[in-house]
DNA sequence: GCATTGATACCAACCGGTCGGTATGTCCGC
DNA sequence: GCGGACATACCGACCGGTTGGTATCAATGC
């Protein structure tokens, strides 16, 4: 292992634990064995557990907006078909083991919302940035159909409540396959609330 | 404190402690503080603190299921409107700070999935108990206007997912504000897809 | 062209405290 | 007087975090 390095290795260990196992149950220790690298490392740099939880939210927001920038969603000429596409996108990550695809920021606010504000204040702005292009498709899409009843952001929030209610229900059931269900329900509606003012 | 009760107390106590702070971080000690009982009391009543998560996920189903019952919601003529009036029986239920109204299975579930099989079965049966009666009205609502192209299941399903999502918004963002209207946009889809199938 | 310097990256060993769990007792209702 | 319901005292392992130190680097002076 190369001078430099540990610190990446380190957020990258932390996203696969966290995901697994949480945030409270994922420990220092176990991080550094993971990572390869001594404790001295990790307290180089962060200063706390709570810090790593932090840049690894933000790590963690980075690598979806790169999935989801190669994916091409918004190469659409209409902007519910851009919404759409992003769903779509959502619908096929849902692949692999439950780790591979649960969201890092959802299983880590639940823990941690009460007794590390910093680090739920992190989770939020990571929502926020991360639905940011979607809600402006959102709004474009109501503009161009003349649809009323609800803002853009409610209906972005809404989608990621879809997304992270998804992602419970596959660690309850250990698989994607009732997730996947939700998601195409949230399809049907977000197609259903635009259709109906199509001419 | 009457002999007798300490096995209720703790149970009590880790509903609360837990749906604040989620599993993990709750400990044994704590716990029998807030209880007001000893460590011999806790491991006299439950073998480990996992058993101590089943009993817990258990009652919560059973308070849960209290409310709803006393809420009156399948009290409708049609089945369209017993499941309208569940989910906002869940929207008048998202008031005060976020621990009181969040769900202990949805919370637990995240951490332990992957490393307490016993206890991500419990959930998963809660989960499911739970949504039954809800399933039986979604299905009566589909017979009655001869709706088809998904599940019953799968809506019912779809409903809890919304939910869930709805409680990890709220602890990102602190507050109810985000939840509510993402399930006044599930009650929007429930009535949409049954709707335009009315004469 | 090369020694000096200061900063950064990293390491091994260790700290007090807390973790889940246990061993052994005591009390009280039947 | 016996069994279930607790209490007290304790255990080894592990927790997040700190310590004092070393290896490696770029910049500087000469």
């Amino acid at each position: 292992m190369s001078r430099g390095e540990a610190r990446q290795r380190l957020l990258d260990a932390a996203i696969g634990q966290i995901r697994a196992r949480g945030y409270a149950a994922t420990s220092v220790d176990e991080l550094c064995t993971a990572a390869g690298v001594t404790k001295g490392a990790f307290f180089h740099h962060f200063r706390t557990k709570e810090d790593l939880g932090i840049a690894a939210a933000a790590r963690f927001i980075e690598w979806l907006d790169g999935i989801f920038a190669r994916s091409g969603w918004r190469d659409h000429a209409d902007p519910l078909d851009r919404v759409l596409a992003y769903i779509d996108v959502r619908i096929r990550l849902l692949r692999g083991d439950v780790p591979h695809f649960t969201c890092l920021i959802g299983t880590m606010v639940q823990e941690v919302h009460a007794t590390h504000p910093a680090l739920r204040t992190a989770c939020e702005a990571g929502i926020r940035d991360h639905l940011a292009p979607l809600q402006e498709e959102i709004a474009a899409a109501m503009a161009a159909r003349g649809v009323t009843g609800f803002t853009p952001g409610s209906l972005a929030q809404h989608v990621m409540a879809v997304i992270q209610g998804a992602f419970v229900l596959a660690k309850a059931e250990g698989g994607p396959e009732a997730a996947a269900e939700s998601l195409r329900h949230l399809r049907r509606y977000v197609a259903m609330l635009f259709r109906e003012h199509d001419a």
